[in-house]
RNA sequence: GCGCCCGUAGCUCAGCGGAUAGAGUGCCGGCCUGCGGAGCCGGAGGCCGCAGGUUCAAAUCCUGCCGGGCGCACCA
């Protein structure tokens, strides 16, 4: 039993007794290790019906608990509710991991429920950033995440690839076509100036020759033909380098093809919540607290990509999604809102769709690029970064910040293989553990079956510490998946291989008798959970570095 | 001006109602005849941006201010 578990159930049974059922039971670790290895902070809840001090009520119930077997020791301090575990019960609990292996740490609450997680969704205007990488990351780590907790996972992309900006793209190739040819054209204003285009330019002036010596309908047609598979390989090639790959790529014009923007648009006018002026069809914000009333449909009768994006969402409702988590960057706030309010105008449960927002990264020791923008040509290709520093490196880096802080991405340290490096530090926990496997293995020291040992000799502070941290797994894994947090994991794992090292720089595991087979078992336990954690990453767990 | 996010050790960041505020890194000082020293141990370092308020209890919640980021397009 998981030791939150026991030690609520320990208290619910003594205050059952007492005729009292509080909704909430909770249990905390102590700040301090002197004062026991769990706590619970009930008392301070009790004070108001029970009418006695905090301080009496913990030593009322730590009375009682005293003779449970799980404990050696409860004590009342200061309102809280401390107790020392005995050795046996975290003998109990490693052997419990051991039994469920790689199932350790899955959750039963997202069972028969379907999820899907929209992720990047950059627009096919060039490669991918490490603005992207972030995104890319986070939302794949987020999927796995929620995979563990059951949910049936869809990873989705969604691709704009029609529209101004697209248009503006293929503009932009041309006038690199043309100056390939020796006829410099300017880029279009608001064009996309990254050198990536040239090559491309030179290949096309290849194709086509002459063909093409005015920016026309014909021409744009072309080359937003030629621009947009090209773009796509791009994207492609940066997400394989991080690892990161889609279930379903929804584009914007199978949306409209659909019928669901006029079918959005007809329901919300039958609401009176959209009005026209100017030629255009906005939706009443404002009177909903918004700050402004966006436009829905531009004057010239077509969508605009919000009036879209709300009739890609019916779409996920219509797939039949228990959820839907949209993954976003900071400069998205409003239209998140917005799309929010359409969702609930059209009746659609308000839980049905999370937003998982996460503000920009910026590069550490990387002048002239620290303000990133594709359309000016000035950013550092994901599939760049990930070739320089390693895909662990990177993915690990940008998921250990909560999404919502900014992210300096210190370059050198990534790159660094030294512990001072987290992901290196983790891995090497790992690591190590599989070559004293390796090492028990060569000795014949390594034991027959690990269910059946006698963990008794597993006493030391370390020992019992890493019994603790490894039960603490699950939980981590929900409050990361829940609060769209997956930096607590990386914040876990490095805790728990920062107890291991001293531990292992201290105490010799081979040739100890007794101590052996039982220090081995607590080793794979500790493996086991590092290679759970490190997998959900997405980050290698390596046997050797 | 309005909206959202962030101000915690020199730096990068956890902690977001509870007990003496933590980690990594950097700095100072120790430890290499055994399973990977790619390591380990110890020390110094903080008006938790400022000011009020709520609470038995505030880094944590509320209000105001100050500082930084992002947005505020008939772009996506």
């Amino acid at each position: 039993m998981r030791l939150e578990a026991l030690v609520q159930g320990s208290i619910r049974s003594v205050l059952d007794r007492l005729g009292l059922s509080p909704p909430e039971i909770p249990v905390d670790r102590p700040p301090h290790r002197e004062l026991g290895d769990l706590s619970s902070r009930i008392a301070f809840l009790l004070t108001k019906e029970l009418k006695k001090p905090p301080q009496g009520v913990a030593e009322e119930l730590a009375k009682e608990l005293s003779s449970h077997p799980a404990f050696s020791q409860v004590q009342a301090v200061q309102g809280f509710l401390n107790f020392r575990l005995r050795p046996q019960t975290l003998h109990g609990v490693l052997k419990e991991i051991l039994q469920e292996g790689l199932a350790y740490g899955k959750g039963e609450e997202g069972r028969g429920k379907r999820l899907q997680v929209e992720f990047v969704s950059s627009n096919p205007t060039g490669p991918l950033t490490i603005g992207h990488g972030r995104q890319a990351a986070l939302g794949d780590v987020l999927a796995n995440l929620f995979s563990e907790l059951g949910f049936q996972v869809t990873r989705e992309y969604y691709l704009n690839d029609e529209g101004r900006q697209i248009e503006l793209l293929a503009q932009s190739l041309w006038a690199r076509y043309r100056q390939a040819l020796g006829d410099p054209k300017p880029i279009p204003e608001g064009g996309y100036h990254g050198d990536y285009l040239i090559p491309i330019g030179e290949e096309l002036a290849q194709k086509f020759g002459n063909a093409y010596p005015e920016w026309n309908a014909e021409a744009k047609k072309v080359f937003r033909e030629e621009v947009v598979p090209r773009m796509l390989r791009m994207i492609e090639e940066d997400l394989e380098a991080i690892g990161v790959s889609f279930d379903v790529w929804t584009r914007e014009g199978d949306i409209i093809r659909k019928g669901l923007v006029d079918e959005v648009l007809r329901r919300l006018r039958e609401g009176g919540h959209v009005y026209e002026k100017d030629g255009a069809i906005w939706l009443s914000a404002k009177i909903h607290g918004l700050p402004r009333d966006p436009v829905l449909i531009r004057s010239d009768g077509t969508p605009t990509y919000l009036m879209v994006d709300i009739a890609y969402h019916l779409d996920k409702f219509r797939r039949g999604f228990d959820w839907v988590v949209d993954v976003q960057g900071a400069d998205h706030v409003e239209e998140q809102q917005e799309v929010k309010l359409a969702l609930r105008l059209l009746g659609i449960p308000e839980n049905f769709l999370s937003y998982c927002l996460h503000q920009f990264v910026t590069l550490k020791g990387a002048e002239g690029i620290e303000k990133m923008s594709t359309r000016a040509g000035r950013f550092l290709r994901l599939k760049d970064l990930v070739d320089e520093v390693g895909r662990d490196a990177t993915r690990y880096f940008m998921v250990m910040r909560k999404p919502e802080s900014h992210l300096v991405f210190d370059f050198a340290l990534a790159k660094k293989q030294s512990l001072e490096n987290p992901v290196y530090y983790v891995q090497y926990a790992h690591t190590r553990i599989a070559s004293v496997f390796r090492e028990a293995q060569a000795r014949g020291e390594f034991p027959e079956d690990l269910l059946s040992l006698d963990l008794s000799p597993l006493t030391g502070p370390e020992e019992l510490q890493l019994i603790m941290e490894l039960d603490r797994f699950p939980d981590v894994v929900r409050l990361a998946a829940r609060g769209f947090s997956p930096h607590l994991l990386c914040e876990y794992l490095e805790n728990l291989a920062g107890i291991f090292h001293p531990y292992y720089a201290r105490v010799r595991i081979l040739g100890q008798g007794r101590a052996t087979p039982a220090r081995l078992a607590l080793l794979f336990g500790v493996k086991l959970v590092l290679f759970r954690g490190l997998s959900i990453l997405g980050v290698r767990a390596p046997e050797e570095m």
